[in-house]
DNA sequence: TCCTTAGATTGACATTGGTCAATGTATTGA
DNA sequence: TCAATACATTGACCAATGTCAATCTAAGGA
């Protein structure tokens, strides 16, 4: 059985490709919105800690105990953060026999930045 | 009578200084609270556009009467978005007369946006 | 002095969001 | 086949948030 991966609400690719940084134009009610769901995807600090914790192992990839230990969470509820970063598109889920391991969507974290970046 | 300045809940020139790229190693709680703050402050469609319309303005600054023509939001609304933007250090306020003209805090945007990209 | 205008504040409301206990689903090992 | 392990999902609860109507404050202008 193949993982099906969900699909990302936000596509940050095309964000990356089409829109110029937030302080050059008044930017598209729409684009506003695809930016403000990639956003909220990041503004919650355990979710920081986990990309934070992700993105520091050593091959970039982390399974699920890995946060839970570090993490002073319930198991349901890391998984929830998971879930929404997966769906936002920072995260990416690989599951090997009983474990889950997520690791970071390249380039996910800069295009975000790079929006942010004036001038 | 001057104009007192609301403290930005999140000290973004210390973020700045002292903290490391997310990427690199897994950030501490209170620096995860502090950054989350300050996303939070943005993870807004209206605040987005309200950053985007200051910045993209002549001078770097707008007053309220700019925002309600373009934002399809009460004034009261448009108020609070304000609110919430300088409490988090994004912007500043002016006031002259009867307008309050507000703009972009400078490298404010750049220091989260410093923090989010990765290597 | 009074009215008008620009904007901030308050209070109320509905929605969203973070959390956990309980349960469900695969996968592995005995 | 059965038990244990790793993780996801569901449901419920409370706190935080976005919104607006109503009101308040201050600055000009007649």
């Amino acid at each position: 059985m193949t993982f099906t991966r969900t699909l990302p609400l936000t596509d940050i690719s095309q964000a990356d490709a089409c829109s110029s940084p937030l302080a050059r134009a008044a930017i598209a009610p729409d684009h506003a919105d695809s930016l403000a769901r990639s956003l909220k995807a990041l503004a919650d600090p355990a979710r920081l800690r986990i990309i934070s914790i992700v993105a520091a192992h050593a091959d970039a990839e982390a399974c699920v105990c890995d946060l839970t230990d570090q993490l002073t969470l319930s198991q349901p509820t890391i998984s929830h953060h998971l879930k929404v970063l997966v769906d936002a598109g920072f995260l990416s889920r690989a599951k090997r026999g009983t474990w889950s391991y997520y690791s970071l969507v390249p380039g996910s974290l800069d295009s975000v930045a790079g929006v942010l970046a004036a001038v």
